[in-house]
RNA sequence: GCCGGGAUAGGGUAGUGGUUAUCCUGAGGGACUGUGGAUCCCUCGAGCUGGGUUCGAAUCCCGGUCCCGGCCCCA
């Protein structure tokens, strides 16, 4: 009987992981010529780092399961939680900023579909402790070469939470976190209604979530500016004046007028952030949308956040997700701001346009007499060039035969006839052309014939 | 967790309640005992799994597993 591999996971034939590896090492290069270093952390982890990350209801999901020391274990979900524990409990005290990245496998207990497995391999990269609009700027268009590097195009979309957070504070408590998810999950009109409910239809959220693309920020800055003549407003009538206006907020007391007047400020603040983000990310050469939609839920996002979309994937069209993160604390750390990243692997193999080409190995023929001295060429040959030898027992012919249908551009051919000589023959596959050379004479021409190729 | 479609030699397919068949590929042998992708012949190789109906099931029925697409979710 034979074992079916478990649901949602697969066999990567060796066409399929050339390909893979090609992909990797095509995005790795750009990592490291950005002066990032990778690490690896371990398979599975204790359960708790990522319930403390992303929640409990994330369990559902986490294969997790208790060893034989009773211990709460869980195959890793994801890798921005191991990398920043390695963070907080090997690295805090080495300089700043720390460029690390990883590709791993991951595992999700999920409904596989298209672009969706339950072991699945991301890359991706931390840039700890650095200074944010330059971090952020960065990740962004690293992300956006490494796509480039496998040629896949993707959209950009950058979205920006320090404006959303400010406008969140002056919601009351209750309903952050239902106003979040709703921005979140697009359900535009239920945002519209509660806002409407709780009072806070005025602070512009929707309209600064609608707008998409340049205007958006010129659409920020409008609504930040609004917050200001609501201030004097606010101190000079004690009633709103208008639903529709900035001007109209409910309170009269000239405390909060001053606590909203620290937000306004703080609100300015943060939008000169990100217009330098943004900025910079246009010296980066980069093209992307601006879009405050992208809020990416959770609660440790702190500046700006980014996804990256393809097309040709069905329902999985996201291929990157990723931004500015406040993680070290709580994992136990000092307060420390990071920027980082995860790509989609299998999604992007998806899409990639790679084929793998890799030069079949010269094929070592020879007679059953002479085996080992073809042994001896054979290792001989392979200080520079692949070879493969027989090992089926086959005649000559057979050899020859099955070199061919490998694919292999040249065989050595080695019988009595060329020890007696002190020359081997080298046999050109594609023409059947045969010359007779010293074995130094055809280490140099394969070394030449796979350098040209590779 | 929900909905739909699937599973037949290594890979494609067709078909039928009664030694299935076909295309490609692979292995072994032969035409051909130191020179290849040809051709021909022979052999090997299959019906996801567990149960039921039946004299007989790969085929009909029921569970399960896995695959494909979508919903939910997506750190």
């Amino acid at each position: 009987m034979i074992i079916q591999r478990p649901r949602g996971t697969r066999d990567f034939l060796p066409e399929e992981t050339e390909r893979r590896s090609q992909a990797k090492k095509a995005m790795q290069d750009v990592l490291e010529r950005w002066g990032y270093r990778e690490v690896a952390t371990p398979t599975f982890e204790h359960l708790e780092l990522f319930t403390i990350k992303s929640g409990a209801s994330v369990i559902e999901e986490i294969y997790s399961f208790k060893d034989k020391g009773g211990r709460d274990l869980a195959l890793r979900p994801e890798l921005t939680a191991p990398v920043m524990r390695m963070f907080v409990s090997e690295l805090q005290n080495s300089p700043k900023p720390q460029r690390l990245w990883y590709f791993g496998n991951c595992f999700r207990y999920e409904r596989p579909q298209k672009g969706r497995f339950r072991e699945f391999w991301q890359m991706g990269c931390e840039l700890i402790g650095g200074s944010k609009p330059d971090s952020e700027a960065e990740a962004v268009a690293l992300a956006s070469r490494m796509l480039q590097s496998v040629g896949v195009s993707g959209d950009i979309h950058i979205g920006y939470l320090g404006l959303i957070r400010s406008i969140l504070g002056k919601i009351p408590g209750e309903h952050r976190s239902s106003v979040m998810r709703m921005i979140d999950k697009k359900e535009r009109d239920a945002l519209a209604t509660l806002l409407e409910e709780i009072g806070c239809s005025h602070f512009g959220l929707l309209e600064l979530i609608d707008s998409k693309g340049e205007s958006a920020l010129d659409r920020a800055a409008q609504i930040v500016a609004d917050w200001k003549p609501a201030q004097e407003a606010a101190a000079a009538a004690p009633e709103p004046v208008s639903a529709n206006e900035a001007a109209a907020v409910t309170s009269s007391s000239s405390g909060r007028g001053s606590a909203r007047q620290g937000r306004a400020v703080e609100a300015q603040l943060h939008l000169e952030e990100f217009v330098q983000t943004v900025d910079l990310l246009k010296a980066y050469g980069v093209n992307f949308t601006i879009d405050f939609e992208i809020v990416r839920g959770l609660e440790y996002y702190s500046g700006t956040v980014f996804e990256v979309y393809a097309e040709g994937l069905g329902a999985q069209r996201q291929i990157c997700g990723g931004g500015t993160y406040e993680l070290a604390s709580l994992f136990g750390g000092k307060e420390t701001s990071s920027t980082g990243f995860g790509l989609g692997f299998d999604r992007i193999m998806e899409i990639v346009q790679m084929n793998s080409s890799r030069p079949s190995p010269v094929f070592m023929a020879f007679t059953p007499d002479v085996k080992r001295e073809a042994a001896r060429i054979a290792s001989r040959l392979r200080e520079s060039v692949p070879v493969v030898m027989d090992v089926m027992g086959r005649g000559l012919k057979a050899q020859l035969k099955a070199a061919a249908s490998a694919g292999a551009d040249y065989a050595v051919i080695v019988g009595k006839d060329e020890l007696d000589a002190g020359r081997l023959t080298l046999r050109d596959m594609s023409g059947g052309a045969q010359e007779s050379l010293l074995i130094a004479e055809i280490e140099a021409r394969l070394k030449a014939h796979f350098q040209d190729i590779c």
